[in-house]
DNA sequence: CGTCATGTTGAGTAAACTCAATGGGTGTGG
DNA sequence: CCACACCCATTGAGTTTACTCAACATGACG
């Protein structure tokens, strides 16, 4: 499946080096314009929710700083996470301004809050950004199809390796100063669990089967890739893959 | 978890009763405009692909007749269906013109062919089409996270239950002749299967068991909803959200 | 009427889960 | 700076769910 040289291709993940044309880097807009239709800013402690699901949701949000995830609880309490969102990404926009899923900070975070009739005036008077958001949304389309197919076909072997490597290469691209060999990752167990379909205890156990491989250490919010190729490989994943991902959340696309 | 009267609810699920204001319920852009852009259209038979996972995809198809399904394919031949398209789907978009996704046709389908230059034009020309569009894919983005939780948190019972809702709403929405009694569904058991991230033992199983109860009957592309009530509580859903289903086809949401 | 796709069933297996107890790190407050 | 508390991670034993393999039945269709 996999070949060659993993280990120079993520250590290459950086925004900056990206052989992709120019315009295909930015994020929505810029923050610049973003900030001009702002009509205030939020912050979030790690661990709390911005809104929960079910939860009217009258303002939109824009994710400035930290990550988040989104996530679904079913009756039982059990939780899918359906999304990790990194600074860029937009939040909040529901049907009848009532959340369907629920966002949580993982780290301190900041929004922008932006109404809906300012990003309706901003999506008209600047069509360009319309379409970048639009990319946004297809990409994030996209990588909730990888997760289905993820979750829905492979072991849990291979969907715990191509989560981590998929939220390395994401990090990597917004933090550069990350390494293979040390990355925070603001993370537990249980996250990892909640968002691979799995149980904590038997991602647990999955982890400690690729450490004592030597392929990587997921410990206390730190990540180790040890063995790169390796990885790659239990994950099924052609490195190239791994770098489209990077660009799912700050790029415009083709 | 359910309640009241989930056989008058679905008997209603049909876009002309749909008491959403009536811009909402609009295919993206309507057929007409769509197709002055086109530049040719491509007829699928059943069971045949109108692009494979990997192959090169250097135009977009606009599904107006029959109904299709995107797929993803594993190095050993296991497969995922993503999502079923109804007529008003759009497909075949992929940064570099490659295809992600496969594409097959369920039932023998029509689709429009349009080039990228000719989306970006209409898109320029006709902002109002380009919202819709993107309302579209928004859509398709939350279809894909209600899968992701299905498959990832729900039992094999719960995820069978909500398939079969969840088509049946869609497909009753686009073509009301169908009944809760007897509807068409263009699905083998196979394709419940793909999608639910089950084997097609066990969705015959659980079919099996559904059917002991007198719950839901499928068998060979027949559907027969034998108890809404007991359907809409096994798959755990609240009548009402199956209905904004409906609208993820067709309508351009709030 | 035969063939093929599709559906059905049984028996045995494997993957992941549950429950429950224990251990380790981190951060806080005395 | 130490002690405590809490969150997070770890391990074991037993169970459940869904899978695999294989045989067989049935409906659809030419």
């Amino acid at each position: 499946m996999n070949m060659g040289n993993s280990v120079q291709m993520l250590k290459e993940v950086r925004a900056d080096r990206c052989t992709l044309p120019a315009s295909t880097i930015r994020p929505i807009g810029d923050r610049a314009t973003i900030a001009s239709y702002k009509c205030g800013s939020r912050e979030i402690k790690a661990g709390c929710d911005l809104f929960r699901p079910g939860a009217p949701c009258s303002v939109i949000y824009y994710l400035v700083d930290g990550c988040m995830f989104l996530y679904d609880l079913l009756e039982d309490g059990r939780r899918q996470i359906l999304h990790f969102a990194l600074p860029g990404g937009m939040l909040g926009l529901y049907p009848n301004r009532v959340a369907i899923y629920g966002t949580q900070a993982l780290t301190d975070a900041v929004v922008y809050v932006i109404s809906h009739a300012s990003l309706g005036s901003l999506l008209k008077s600047d069509a360009e950004t319309g379409l970048q958001f639009m990319w946004t949304v297809w990409k994030e389309r996209n990588l909730a199809y990888d997760h289905l197919s993820s979750v829905g076909r492979r072991s849990s072997r291979e969907r715990v390796a191509r989560l981590l490597l998929e939220l390395f290469v994401r990090f990597r691209m917004r933090w550069p100063h990350h390494s293979i060999e040390e990355m925070h990752l603001p993370l537990t167990q249980e996250h990892i669990g909640d968002a691979t379909g799995l149980t904590n205890v038997h991602v647990n156990r999955v982890l400690r089967d690729l450490r004592e491989e030597g392929i990587v250490e997921f410990h206390y919010r730190r990540l180790r890739i040890l063995n790169p190729d390796k990885l790659a490989d239990v994950a099924g994943i052609d490195p190239h893959v791994a770098l489209s991902w990077a660009k799912s959340d700050s790029s415009s696309g083709d």
